[in-house]
RNA sequence: GGAGAGGUGGGUGAGUGGCUUAAACCAGCAGUUUGCUAAACUGCCGUGCUCUUUUGUACCGGGGGUUCGAAUCCCCCCCUCUCCGCCA
């Protein structure tokens, strides 16, 4: 959520930025807000005089009653009604503006940065760094679900027959890898100073919220009937919300926390071509990174986050490349996202396996996290996230890109958590 | 699933109709003093809106009601805890 007192002191650049992701009538929804915003501040003050005029007269009445003055006190009390009946106008009125305008804050997405590069859609992201080493598929290479079906590591239609399409069923040697990875990137992370989390992998409307998976998004994810929890698309939703609603102190800064959860996404609408196999899953499983910084060192970290998973994917061997995405491609509530993406030689693809954002204060602000700085002010710290790794595209990959006659290689980084160096 | 208790500020916890933003204690912050593996004393110490500030206003789980006036009385809902049952 964009802050109100930005828009209000800095009208045109926001209308700038909200151009710059090719948001639909960006200056309109700006022009509204405003006039939103001025007309919830008529209703507060006319409401919070009456109150004030009531509250003094009530105060007289009750000197007057311990005066036993009756007949002033009758006197009092008729102002009093004129101005309750008021407040019963003024009140509904004020309330109706405050969730007009919190309903049309909900709708701005985030402000690009600056740094992001124009572009209306992902074939304008930019190519910010690429493996020298890219293979190109020599006709024997076989995408990675055959491969899965050959040595009986993934089964499909046994996830079919269990739940339905895009939940596999990984086993044996399938299983383990999966296992391995899990415990590979989280003794990374911690390495790298993130305090490991096991949150809850439900979450109420609250927490969706607070993250920006509602309103108007709950598309993407699965609502438990009967209730109103929900399973979380991205342990991004459980870890970010730790701190809802908190005041923090700044010596806690920056706060680096890592999360291994499975995720479940709907994909409403987006079922189809090019989701075959590992590509696109209903449940996977993903380790993701959450920090929360001050708002001066958040690009510095983002790079930090970048570089990290760089390094992750550098042990693994796998050819990738990073993308800076576009002002069109950036999601709803990101101001600044790297695309990681690895080659998967099988396909002659590339798969995004990692998407690191800064949320700058967009998510802060929906969640009321602040902190404390130096003055005893309280400021929103900005917050980022980034997966490290997502696990089916990653298997996908290591797959497509060590298949060899004799079998598939394993990279060494992984030996020692999956107890063997090939399957074959 | 059955029964009961309770939801107050960072924490503990007082407060049963006006003098309560709300006692007290702890924690925290600032300072003074002594000196030593810390103590004593003093002051400050919720958030939002309004906003240069002051003032004003709202908030004691959420919503509604009674009243001139509600943390306090009434109704509905939500949540938490305890005990029993079942169970990983």
């Amino acid at each position: 959520m964009l802050d109100i007192h930005d828009i209000r002191t800095s009208k045109a650049l926001v209308i700038q930025r909200l151009q710059k992701r090719h948001f639909n009538n960006a200056a309109e929804s700006v022009e509204r807000l405003l006039v939103l915003d001025q007309q919830r501040k008529t209703a507060q003050l006319s409401v919070d005089s009456t109150a004030a005029q009531l509250n003094l007269l009530t105060k007289q009445i009750g000197q007057l009653m311990q005066q036993g003055k009756r007949e002033e006190v009758a006197l009092v009390r008729e102002q009093t009604t004129t101005l309750k009946i008021a407040m019963k106008t003024l009140v509904p009125q004020l309330q109706a503006c405050e969730k007009a305008l919190q309903h049309a804050l909900y709708e701005l997405p985030n402000l690009p940065n600056a740094e992001v590069p124009e572009g209306k859609s992902s074939a304008d992201n930019e190519l910010v760094y690429q493996s020298s080493q890219v293979p190109i598929n020599n006709a024997a290479q076989l995408p990675h679900w055959e491969l899965a079906r050959q040595y009986d590591l993934v089964d499909f239609e046994l996830g079919n027959k269990i739940t339905g399409a895009g939940f596999p069923v990984y086993k044996g040697r399938g299983a383990r890898l999966q296992r391995a990875l899990v415990n590979f990137f989280l003794d990374e992370a911690q390495h790298a100073g993130y305090e490991e989390i096991q949150p809850p992998i439900v979450v109420n409307e609250a927490s969706a919220h607070g993250t920006g998976q509602l309103p108007d998004k709950e598309g993407q994810m699965y609502q438990l009937k009967d209730t109103t929890f929900y399973l979380i698309p991205t342990a991004e939703v459980p870890l970010t919300n730790l701190y809802r609603g908190d005041i923090l102190s700044q010596t806690v800064l920056p706060i680096k926390n890592v999360a291994y959860t499975p995720c479940f996404r709907r994909e409403a609408g987006s079922w189809g071509t090019h989701v075959r196999g590992l590509n696109r899953l209903h449940q996977f499983d993903k380790v993701e990174l959450v920090q929360i910084a001050l708002p001066e060192k958040s690009y510095g970290a983002l790079q930090e986050m970048c570089a990290y998973v760089r390094y992750l994917l550098e042990k693994l061997e796998l050819p990738y490349r990073v993308l800076k995405l576009c002002g069109g491609d950036l999601g709803f509530t990101a101001a600044f996202t790297y695309d990681l993406e690895v080659w998967a030689v099988g396909q002659q693809r590339w798969l995004e396996v990692s998407s690191i954002s800064n949320f700058e204060a967009y998510q802060t602000h929906r969640m009321q996290l602040r902190y404390r700085d130096e003055h005893h002010r309280t400021q929103f710290p900005h917050t980022l996230n980034g997966s490290a790794l997502a696990l089916p595209r990653i298997v996908a990959a290591l797959l497509e890109n060590n298949q060899t006659a004799s079998g598939i290689r394993i990279p060494p980084i992984l030996h020692p958590y999956t107890g063997f160096k090939t399957i074959a």
